[in-house]
RNA sequence: GGGCAGGUUCCAGAGCGGCCAAAUGGGGCGGACUGUAAAUCCGCUGUCUACGACUUCAGAGGUUCGAAUCCUCUCCUGCCCA
């Protein structure tokens, strides 16, 4: 290894950091990229995941970037699948149980999950592998040697733990044994560096603590910062339902991000974007200087739909939501359009047909909905739930906010 | 194992025989407005064949003209004692 090689891993070391809320010991990274190019040996990079729920968000974006940055120097990504954790379920923010899931879900879910990773980082080259192949298999006296190594009062320090144990809110034991069987995966595989959030922090070090039980040389942990969601206040999750979903369509990404309150801009200009740092500085200054914080979003916006699908998009979405939203001027092919034929026969009120067009409302939503004066037909308002409606193609029906469909 | 306190609608949390589909707050949704799907204000928020009907207050029974509210048993949780 050239000296050149070592100059530029230093270089991207203090790259690296830039994001990262907390690294634990704080010089450990450049200590643990020295000794891998001393060994002349890839590091073994951390991550985990339990197989529920697998809808991938810029708040896994922000942890998984920085995977991306350490696979392009080569180094050897590791991801955990938890299907042994996932029977207990994460702790972490949560007062509630999980009911396991069967091998079939954690086998369709970790499917999904990698699929949607690898939008950021190179799946093919990451070595994925299931937690349950060896915890399933730990002997009862192996799991007490493992319990042996922590203590009730380091768990019990434990925020979540912590909370839950004063306010009376039931710790079930198996719970407890979250951070231990997480930080014994570490010890399985190894690791050099454990990737997660900050909420993360007490699992990642309770590897550190177990490998070094084991006699092996501690990981380092670096977490980073959890991205709040679209309300605002709460860190970016599904349950919360305040996610940009990776996934998400182009026109939702823009008119999500749109959303977020202005208090919240700085935080994705940094988090979210890929923006160099002089150009998320400039972004700041400008909002400081007095611009319109909308403008900014809509930057914002336009760099994340270019990141996860590309710039049209992005130009498209950005018009769709002018139109659609700013200057409530409904093109036509924004619409989405609907079939008469595909309407059941008895459909003949107002209220049959928007509950046709939003199944996920039940029928006294709609009639709600209504009456609330949320739904335009030809951009008139209707408030009558039991109106006549004359189904011809043409028509356009526009339902809450976001609900555009023409009859064809 | 014993004593005590609890289990209420999406969440938190009132209600303690009729005025309870159930206060209040949060969330969600809708409307107005706007600089935006920010902020602010207002409204809605069990279901339905809807001026009425039906099903909800851990579960099963019971008392009563009438129960979320009273009684019995069961399940679940916390606290204290052992």
């Amino acid at each position: 290894m050239s000296g050149a090689f070592l100059f530029l891993s230093i270089m991207t070391t203090t790259l690296q950091m830039a994001n990262a809320a907390v690294i634990l010991p704080e010089n450990g990274l450049t200590e643990k990229i020295k000794q891998a190019e001393k060994d002349k040996r890839k590091l073994v990079i951390k991550l985990g995941f339990d197989p529920t729920a697998p809808d991938l968000h810029l708040g896994h974006a922000v942890v998984l970037k920085q995977l991306r940055i350490f696979q392009d120097q080569g180094h050897q990504i590791v991801i955990i699948v938890g299907s042994f954790t996932a029977q207990i379920g994460d702790p972490t923010g949560k007062n509630k149980s999980r009911k396991p899931l069967s091998k079939e879900e954690v086998l369709s879910n970790a499917d999904t999950y990698i699929r949607q990773l690898s939008r950021i980082i190179d799946t093919d080259k990451c070595q994925i592998l299931f937690n349950g192949d060896w915890l399933d298999k730990l002997s009862f006296p192996e799991i007490l040697q493992l319990l042996s190594k922590v203590t009730v009062a380091q768990l019990l320090h434990r925020n979540d733990f912590n909370k839950r144990f004063t306010e009376n809110v039931p710790i079930a034991m198996h719970e407890l044994m979250y951070p231990i069987l997480q930080g014994f995966d570490s010890v399985q595989i190894n690791a050099d560096i454990e990737m997660g959030g900050t909420d993360q922090l007490f699992n990642c070090t309770m590897g550190r603590q177990l490998q070094e039980a084991h006699g092996l040389s501690p990981q380092v942990v670096m977490c980073m910062p959890l991205l709040r969601g679209l309300d605002g206040k709460e860190k970016m999750s599904k349950s919360l339902n305040n996610i940009i979903g990776l996934t998400d369509t182009p026109n939702d990404m823009f008119g999500k991000t749109m959303s977020i309150p202005d208090h919240l801009i700085n935080e994705f200009i940094d988090l979210t974007t890929d923006f160099s740092p002089a150009e998320k500085a400039t972004l700041k200054q400008l909002l400081v200087a007095g611009e319109n914080p909308m403008n900014i979003k809509k930057i914002i916006a336009a760099n994340i739909i270019t990141q996860y699908h590309d710039a049209d998009s992005a130009a498209s979405a950005e018009a769709f939501f002018i139109n659609q939203f700013q200057n409530k001027a409904f093109e036509e092919k924004t619409f989405g359009q609907v079939p008469i034929s595909s309407l059941a026969e008895c459909t003949v009120t107002l209220l049959d047909l928007c509950h046709q067009l939003k199944t996920d409302e039940t029928r006294s939503g709609i009639r709600r909905l209504i009456i609330n004066g949320a739904v335009t037909v030809d951009s008139e308002k209707l408030l009558d739930p039991n109106q006549r409606v004359e189904l011809r193609a043409g028509i356009k029906i526009k339902i809450g906010r976001r609900l555009f469909i023409e009859l064809v």
